[in-house]
DNA sequence: CAGTAGATATATCTTTCAGGTATACTACCG
DNA sequence: CGGTAGTATACCTGAAAGATATATCTACTG
């Protein structure tokens, strides 16, 4: 069964007419005949009564004629979803993010993402830094966002945003009238210092690099703290003082001022992470918008920075 | 889109290898490969995923072939729901037919295309000659039965039997010990005659013809009686004597005897008729049926006859 | 580490068949 | 009775499907 002979017989079924069908189809008139002969041998069954002076369609070509355009209509609706599936226009996608991504990164990128394709179903899920690896390697999300460095040969790896790291103190701290501060006069307050996960330096490894650098090594008053509105409550109530990413501003937290550190300027970098053999389209898209906004997001950043 | 394609996207889909649905597709593997490639790119949409031991599909792929193999499901049935209406196995049939052809000739065929042509529906409508005819060329049925001859160009013709006439006398009547009639001998007894209709001889016509061919014109007692019911109740009531076709015996009215015309052996032709220009399959089928069981009923008339 | 097996991709040739052109056939209509 | 409008037939051309041979890649194996 060839289509193009459905396709054939259609129109001459809805002409009633070979010769109008013939034109309609770009075609002569004679092939047109020989096609719907051979469409009616195959099928061992008179689809036309010819006369003189046009066609009449056969009880069995009638029947016919409605099946035929309900596939066609069938065919046009696959190869149409197929084709937004296959663009990635349709579909769904899962992501894993550490919650601090939630601050600033990530809700500019779904935003755009949902209005570029709004027929994707976005599926988000909050979780620790080494659940994100996990949960990507056994398939259950398809990217995630996280603190680099990240050392996997079988994900890949994108810079999404570089945020400066600065300090958070208690606004009654002595330094907290300062505009800048020099890490290293901090040498010897008690730090709160984030969770770090085996094998994982994220956020925590750049907190202690960045003290390392200072030429200290920070006194831990409390470690492995989650979420970055624990270390900021802790910070208001004077339990010590932190490095945080710059986004944390966002939280307003009374009771804590952030003060760029003097100097080194030390940046923290948000990535995004996705199995290196996954080519789904969906994530084709996604990526292509995550890298869009992290371009517009550094663009602006050095704006302000003027 | 060319349904080629499709098949052979199916086959490699299903069978995730080229090789192997090559093998099932009865051809060689490069043109496969490009005939994918081209179904590929014409969807605009990777549909597979290569790699060195086989094929995976990809989401896009996952969709057309679910959506495919509903297609050609969707195909194949509209195929053979064609074919089976095409050759008259499926359908609607609508007959007209006189009250008298229930009597003996139309069970049988009805049983034998019922039996043989079980999908297709039967309409069945008892009507006055006149409104067969008129039916057939409305388009209100498809044939009808009714008896001959018959005179319209449009229609086609077929006698389904021949039935001889016989005389019905009451039981009490002088002539009734009689094994046969001479019909000359009731030219003064009064008759009982059958409906006629213009232009449409049929019954009455035979019955006044076999009462000329025995040399007289049949005394009307009652005249324009429909139903073969009525002329033998009036018969058992002692009103007069008819010429009733033999089947009429069927109905085993008591007070009434059947009587063979010595003789003249007079006959009465029960006919099918349709419109010459109708070629559907379901009335061919039909009228396929109705020639078998005529034949057959001959042949049997003929038995009875040694 | 080289070689082999097993998979898909590419190149080129052959063959098939769809489509074009010319023409025949038929019914209807003036 | 010829013209017109419709479909069918005959024959030819060209595009595209399919076969064959070969290339390429990768995993496995001795």
């Amino acid at each position: 069964m060839d289509l193009r002979r459905l396709r054939y017989f259609v129109a001459v079924a809805e002409e009633r007419s070979f010769n109008r069908a013939a034109r309609r189809l770009h075609m002569a008139q004679p092939p047109l005949s020989t096609q719907i002969k051979q469409l009616e041998k195959e099928l061992g069954v008179r689809l036309f009564e010819r006369s003189s002076r046009g066609v009449r369609l056969t009880e069995a070509g009638e029947l016919l004629l409605e099946e035929a355009q309900r596939i066609f209509v069938q065919l046009d609706q696959t190869v149409s979803i197929v084709r937004r599936v296959g663009h990635g226009e349709v579909g769904r996608l899962t992501l894993g993010f550490v919650p601090s991504a939630s601050n600033e990164a990530l809700p500019t990128i779904l935003r755009a993402f949902r209005d570029r394709f709004p027929e994707v179903e976005l599926f988000l899920r909050e979780m620790r830094p080494d659940r994100i690896v996990q949960r990507l390697h056994d398939g259950q999300i398809d990217a995630g966002f996280l603190y680099l460095p990240l050392e996997d040969a079988s994900l890949n790896v994108e810079c999404v945003s570089r945020e400066a790291l600065v300090l958070a103190l208690p606004e009654t701290h002595s330094l907290a009238s300062e505009p800048e501060v020099e890490l290293r006069a901090l040498a010897d307050e008690p730090f709160i210092l984030p969770a770090r996960y085996q094998r994982m330096p994220g956020l925590y490894g750049q907190v202690t690099e960045t003290c390392r650098r200072a030429g200290f090594v920070p006194d831990a008053v409390q470690k492995d703290v989650w979420l970055m509105q624990t270390i900021v409550g802790l910070v208001a109530a004077g339990i010590g003082v932190a490095l945080v990413p710059a986004s944390v501003r966002n939280l307003r937290r009374t009771g804590v001022v952030y003060r760029p550190v003097r100097g080194l300027s030390p940046t923290v970098e948000l990535g995004v992470i996705w199995r290196r053999e996954d080519t789904g389209a969906v994530l084709s898209s996604f990526l292509q918008v995550v890298r869009e906004e992290s371009r517009d997001r550094s663009a602006s950043a050095r704006e302000e920075l003027c």
